[in-house]
DNA sequence: TCCATCATGTAAGGTGTTACATGATTGC
DNA sequence: GCAATCATGTAACACCTTACATGATGGA
């Protein structure tokens, strides 16, 4: 066990200037609700995370094994008779306070990446009709996601909910995000019935086997 | 000229399993609309990309070279009197082919980051006062974003237009961002209202340690 | 029998960010 | 004198994704 005596991260380890850590931070933040296995974890971001953040088992287990060596989180095996044992990680007093840092720093506001809108910033380059497919489709993606959403929103809310005062806030960013989704449905809605018009207006002599309104 | 019978990159290329490449895509986009150098594209990120895909100088640097490489486009250094070279980029047929490709191919829904959504997420964990900082620090970020888009589409919009026909779909996009913004500006204000109520309604004494529900 | 769920991981490789390096010209 | 603009890059490293590996239980 090399250099042990000197509490692990503060002495060589320095944060590197480079990192934003916000995958650990949320981790943090699922286990100062309560303790929670790697499973667990996936699970919360499928389940009510996903729209704005997710992870993958791999980048959750190895982070999950990171906090620990750092001695922000602690673990413990629970033996299980039918099923595989639960590694159950629950935040240690210094895990605490990294959390409370972050819940207080101001979150940079990063751009986000939108490849959908990307593509369709280019469409001009290519055919109306492409470009109506590409809204057509994004348009069924927001719905899947407004679904998704509101079926996730009742099982959550039918249980009488632990502690109320951390749901609030879970409910307000689901809020937010349905209200966003909402807008980009508009949107999306009026994109395509403009194109749609533009299309029928502009080739009364048949393109290839596409009808139309008479 | 090496191994042209095999259209180049088909031969010992093999396209990792792994590569989303929408960078690449992006420049070759740009270049799609006319020849440009590293610098053009960093601004034109800057000035009409930024708010749903961004690339630091590094990556457009190395991306167009990785592209020449590959024979997607092809480079001229246009020398200059009083400021340093420039290296100007333009579309091969190659390029121009795999462009077409990208804008027909439909864009994978993924989810997107938001590192404010995450951490008002767990605010329950802290102070109403402090979700309320976070609130109010997004609200004014919102409205700067909408700001520069608003500037940013007068200097676009004023000048006549090359392509008429790209603008449109530059414009769509714009239009589409500016009401997601709008609509969050909304959601973010209720938000705000209805914290203040309830921090001014709960609090007639003294601020430090709060902890009770009558 | 086959598939989904529970449960924990490793390996490989692409993507993105920050910091650093250079250097002339123009405007305040 | 100082800062911004023009212009091109490299190095280091953190972050994220995909694919793969294992194995029992319980239901259709």
């Amino acid at each position: 066990m090399p250099g042990r005596r000197l509490t692990g991260k503060d002495a060589y380890h320095e944060e590197p200037p480079n990192a934003r850590n916000t995958l650990r931070s949320i981790i943090l933040g699922l286990l100062g609700a309560r303790p929670m296995t790697g499973y667990d974890i996936k699970q919360a971001f499928d389940r009510a995370i996903a729209s704005y953040w997710n992870a993958g088992n791999s980048q959750i287990y190895t982070t999950l094994k990171a906090l620990e060596h750092e001695g922000l989180v602690e673990s413990e095996v629970v033996i299980q008779q039918h099923r595989p044992n639960r590694k159950l990680y629950r935040l240690t007093p210094q895990g605490q306070v990294e959390l409370e840092v972050w819940l207080q720093e101001s979150a940079p506001e990063r751009f986000t990446k939108d490849e959908f809108l990307a593509k369709l910033f280019f469409c001009g380059q290519t055919s109306d009709e492409i470009a109506l497919r590409h809204l057509i489709e994004h348009h069924q993606a927001l719905e899947a996601q407004l679904a998704h959403m509101e079926w996730v929103l009742q099982r959550y809310t039918q249980r009488p909910a632990r502690r109320p005062h951390l749901l609030e806030y879970q409910l307000l960013v689901r809020e937010y995000k349905a209200e966003t989704l909402r807008a980009d449905l508009t949107v999306t809605e009026r994109a395509i019935a403009r194109l749609h018009e533009r299309i029928a207006g502009q080739q009364p002599s048949g393109v290839a086997e596409r009808e139309r309104e008479p």
